[in-house]
DNA sequence: CTGAAAGCGCTTACAG
DNA sequence: CTGAAAGCGCTTACAG
């Protein structure tokens, strides 16, 4: 009495067999509606529950997904959104997701890396949704896997062949374009790229910025100092050759939010006025943009899109594994807000 | 060959039975060297990775937790250190974290609450991680499973006899008490409450800013507007009451770090100084606190610690659970930044 | 429409 | 130290 039901006490209570009990319990069509509701209510009366990981076993499936967060010390409010989107898909589909931190080292050799067990065993997961910042060893090692998984694009570091995996991007070159053809439009003409170039996904935003310039026939200009830090104090540091420079620059395209946070909180100090006397854009669209001061005009991305992407690639490819790979991209918009204005009145600086 | 092989392929080959396998797999004592050699060879060879699900339903255990995080639209940039500080708990001991989001009306009641099927079916879940804002009904609903919980505490709204459940807090109201204590150091007196009293939280923290005043006797005064709109909003709504109070408020208790957030937006839009001409403390400490204009004074919240706890507390109650119920409350500190100065040298403004 | 049986891939007493 | 057997809680052909 005490314990817990299984299949084997409405069998028995309701004189029938288990298999028969299973079927209504799995709204099989083929039972007569007197048994099936005999059993319904005495699945109801021994207040029985399902047991998962045992259907889990006998139809060799975990119902699960995992995604998996590479080298990323804490969810950024970037991954968040990711998370979120892959979830809410997920959680349609009756899939369960797992959210593991994965840290590891470019240099191992994909095949003396270790895998976290839930990737390494069997029957943890149906596959893998990968972000974060990635490296083609860890990808190299889960292909070696018999295990689908879709690869968050953007954030992959380093060369692997992609023709034979699935990725999910988001257009960061189209996006840059666009915010440095608003500048333009504006009447900028000096305008600067500031990220770190050696990360693969401000360089593809830059040749977005390239293209814009060149475009016009202006002379694309980039500060790019070297120093490993977060992206906010490398914004904030910049912030002091970008002042150095004076009126040589009128507009920045700052690589990501965060940069251009931290050329703001700079310039806010120093009484640089934002943007009367410059110009900023961002990248990205996080939650926080619109309460920097001033607001910040950047280019949205959107990320429950992203995560809703990769889950429907996963579970598209779980469905049928034949399926041919896909690499999407998904689009990205300006969004204007009150970072940028025209150019200050002034003898043009641009002749030098 | 092309099969995936099983514990069974190992002991074909090895001509051992399978329990001798299983023993050397789960490193039993009591194998010869001898033949845990040959096993452990044969299993590499035959690139054996075991099955997780049958560990699991064998042994009773899923070795898995649920991160569920109740009615929140999107992983906020606190819970997402929380998150972070269960994941690592939990992987330390071996155990995977699901995350999942539940949305439910607090109306409904607890019997007729449809649990999702992580929760409701049986073997999914060794134990649940409850966070994100919550109310009685699904507390009593999950009580009534046999699963073990803890609840995260702060954000609970409404009544629950919290005696026979694990709780986790973190001390707002000290920490408020703090933040008032050093603004009224600081030489202010004139000190407004701004949140909306009606939830629980900023209740509590409004008790600590109360304690700071009446012990110092000094006059509380808080400003409440009754809107259901996200605490930036709030904020930045409850500048323009704060502007036309003009000199009778000198310093700012906000609820949150959001709230400081909205309301050092209109500040600056309107070139209200801060803090020189009014001074503003936050609470939570996000990450972005540090970052704002300027960077905000106010009260750190352990986040990845309090996830620790709540992981502690739910392993804790597995491994032994006649366990008394713990309640469990996290300090809190002030972090000085620099949102806050003395008030400005006028004329009295507290004699009305 | 229904039930007995086999089986998913393991672990664990039990008896040597 | 080792193996055969039972069993975890289900599902699913198979044969009525």
């Amino acid at each position: 009495m005490p314990t817990i039901a299984t299949i084997k006490d409405i069998a028995r209570k309701a004189k029938v067999g288990v298999s028969t009990v299973s079927r209504v319990l799995n709204s099989h069509p083929d039972v007569s509606t007197e048994t099936r509701d005999k059993v319904l209510r005495i699945a109801e009366e021994l207040k029985y529950r399902p047991h998962s990981r045992a259907r889990q076993l006998v139809r060799d499936t975990t119902e699960t997904i995992c995604f998996v967060m590479s080298n990323r010390e804490v969810i950024s409010p970037f991954h968040s959104h990711v998370l979120t989107g892959v979830e809410q898909f997920a959680r349609r589909l009756a899939h369960n997701v797992i959210f593991m931190r994965f840290d590891y080292r470019p240099d191992v050799a994909a095949s003396d890396l270790v895998l976290p067990p839930v990737i390494w065993e069997r029957g943890n997961v149906d596959g893998l949704i990968i972000a974060g910042m990635n490296y083609p060893n860890f990808i190299r090692a889960v292909k070696r896997l018999d295990i689908p998984f879709v690869l968050f694009g953007n954030n992959l570091v380093g060369q692997v062949r992609t023709s034979d995996i699935d990725t999910v991007w988001f257009d960061s070159k189209g996006g840059t374009r666009k915010s440095t053809e608003y500048l333009i439009g504006l009447g900028h003409r000096d305008i600067w790229f500031i990220a770190d170039l050696s990360l693969p996904w401000y360089r593809r935003c830059f040749e977005g910025y390239l293209q814009a310039m060149e475009g016009r026939g202006l002379q694309p200009r980039s500060l790019e100092p070297k120093m490993d830090s977060p992206p906010f104090d490398y914004g904030y540091a910049s912030a002091d050759e970008i002042l150095k420079l004076g009126h040589r620059v009128s507009a920045i395209v700052a690589g990501d939010d965060q940069i251009a946070c931290g050329l703001l909180s700079k310039f806010n100090q120093q009484g640089v006025r934002v943007p009367n006397e410059i110009s900023i854009v961002g990248f990205d669209d996080i939650d926080e943009a619109k309460y920097f001061h001033p607001p910040l005009t950047t280019v949205h991305v959107p990320k429950e899109k992203i995560g809703e992407e990769m889950a429907r690639v996963l579970f598209d490819k779980l469905a049928d594994p034949s399926r041919p790979t896909v690499k999407l991209t998904v689009p990205t918009d300006l969004v204007i807000r009150e970072s940028c204005a025209a150019p200050p009145k002034r003898n043009r600086s641009s002749v030098r």
